[in-house]
DNA sequence: TGAAATCTGAGGTACGCACCTCAAAAATGC
DNA sequence: GCATTTTTGAGGTGCGTACCTCAGATTTCA
């Protein structure tokens, strides 16, 4: 058998509530007797339990995320992401609540995030782009107590960061991207959603430090900015289209994947561009099969969903977490690696 | 406050031994009854307290997994993350036990499988090339009920099979190999352990398939058999690189990652060639980082040995698993996207 | 209708730990 | 040495579920 508090008790010869006191690190215990029962831990090799130890604690969590409301594929992969994660989480008294702001309102989401501090929330993530408000916001949460992760997207001043390093995940792009074109010649596009949104930043100058560094055969176009809006981007790649004859590939930054393809399939251009963009949605998985899209960077959504839950639960509890569990990788998906995709489990509330 | 057992068996208007015979399916309620205690649960959105749960099952795990004794630096890492993972499982109930058995011995395997069934394991994980003892080991063992998973290398026979599809791998390979050398002309060579082993055999088809399919320009060459002998691999490579003058690109199917790049290096090839291998190990990183390898196709080793803990578990417990959850991705690492080796995680004991 | 079989209720204990109280013991300051 | 403070012990309760027993209620079948 394993062996439990009291048993530490004996070995260490006090009583079963100096164990306790040690264990949780109440005060009133002298530093001998600390010492005493931490030695007879270590000699026993008690390790405790989990649960156990949170079912006597009856502690819960109520965790908050935070998305904006954009209907692009990637909210809602992410969102289904994170709801299926939360029900296999309610087992583990944890209770996620999905909310969604108003995308460009940065007051609407200060507000909502205040509103938050009130309602007894063990922590909260988000996904947003970082503008004063909202940066005085989360130090205000944070002020109170509640742990502030940033999903996605980083905020400097959260608790955590839960996703890919873009500037890296740029330079990923970058060398596909030449090594693809076998070094040039050739130009290359490059859109993006906002050029002012940090992500965007990062994954441009990741993508230009290789270029420049390692394919100086290549020329780089300039960034084009989509706005999210389809016309514009249909727009924006039609002119660049016509006016830099030497394109050979592009990478799009983030967003807009399904109206670049189908640009591409009307202007008779699919399958001869290399095409590389981000996020592996539905509609990309699609064109990586049929060769329209040569490579996809990605984050694995599930498992941004799990870390998202366990480290705010670590943070919430203040304890520690294992940093290679939570890392989110680079991944790179070309149409031979395509993850099969499982069916959408039937989570079996009893289980 | 969440809903209890208690508040079902009021909800439904039957007593709490009856709410747990639904619960827990045993025998002697009515069908419906059984229905009434179901509409219940479903009223109240109950989810069953998985701490509770298992304190009051005083369930516990003990769990083997069986490695070869290699000394590769692949097992090494293998055995550190499983060993990892069942430090981080430990508060969990869960005891991993990491047994080794000699590599080229398949009897003292099957002995060692023999000798598991009376020791009350819960599963067991198993890295193993399959032969007809060991088939029958694992058969003997399932008989018992005693879920047996395969591990990186899949047994027909196993419960479950923990690792990549060897295929898609050597797909992911092919198409990497023929993008980066430009679809031709030149020719590749494919070296592996042993030509016999199941794992080899479907990198290699998948290789060929995308190769053969994709870029006729290139032309693959016979693989040559390594046995895992460092001599033997600069033997072979050696002599190949006299006979083909045409190599451009070498795909390492397994093993033997050091030795390669020291015999380019000492043949003066370092970075001149297009090496395409598997594994992240130490070694691996290192040589992506000067460009001595172009790509490694790998797995999550962390990952892996989690996924290991969970199946087996869940496998003991006759539950479903999450299959999103448990797949392992074959992930592409360039330089680029190397994940930043995380500090090893100080478990705290007590967490 | 009666006996047998089946179903249900009431109540209990146990799991390992957290957290509480109050009194007793030990250490400390003067 | 005494009063004061600090440390320790003994004992308790509760977290939500699993699993057990045994008596009483209900249903089934002859």
């Amino acid at each position: 058998m394993r062996p439990t508090v009291n048993d530490i008790a004996r070995e260490a010869g006090v009583s079963l509530a100096t164990v306790d006191r040690v264990l949780n690190a109440r005060p009133g215990v002298r530093e001998k007797t600390v010492k005493a029962v931490n030695d007879a831990i270590a000699r026993l090799g008690y390790v405790r339990d989990l649960s156990a130890a949170n079912l006597a604690r009856s502690r819960s969590y109520r965790l908050a995320v935070l998305l904006p409301d954009t209907e692009s594929q990637f909210i809602q992969s992410l969102a289904a992401a994170l709801v299926e994660a939360g029900q296999a989480a309610a087992t583990s008294r944890t209770e996620l609540r999905l909310l969604r702001f108003p995308a460009e309102d940065p007051h609407a989401l200060a507000a909502l995030l205040g509103s938050l501090a009130d309602r007894d929330y063990a922590g909260v993530a988000l996904m947003a782009p970082e503008t004063p408000v909202v940066r005085d916001a989360v130090r205000a949460l944070r002020a109170r107590g509640l742990p502030v992760v940033a999903l996605v997207s980083d905020l400097p001043n959260a608790d955590h960061f839960i996703g890919i390093d873009n500037r890296a995940a740029g330079r990923t792009a970058g060398v596909l991207m030449g090594r693809f074109l076998g070094g040039g010649p050739g130009q290359v596009m490059v859109l993006g959603q906002s050029l002012l949104a940090r992500d965007m930043i990062e994954r441009r100058r990741g993508f230009d430090e290789v270029m420049l560094r390692d394919f100086p055969g290549l020329e780089v176009l300039q960034s084009l900015e989509t706005h999210g809006s389809p016309a514009t981007l249909r727009q924006v790649v039609v002119e660049m289209l016509a006016n830099a004859p030497r394109i050979r590939g592009i990478y799009a930054m983030g967003g807009g994947n399904r109206s670049l393809t189908q640009v591409l399939a009307e202007t008779g251009l699919s399958g001869k561009l290399t095409v590389i963009c981000h996020e592996l949605t539905p509609h990309v998985r699609q064109a990586l099969t049929t060769g329209e899209i040569a490579a996809v960077i990605t984050q694995n959504l599930g498992h941004l969903a799990r870390s998202t839950l366990r480290v705010l639960r670590a943070k919430a509890d203040r304890q520690p977490l294992d940093a290679a569990q939570e890392q989110i990788r680079i991944e790179i998906v070309l149409r031979e690696n395509l993850p099969v995709l499982p069916l959408p489990s039937a989570i079996d509330p009893l289980a």
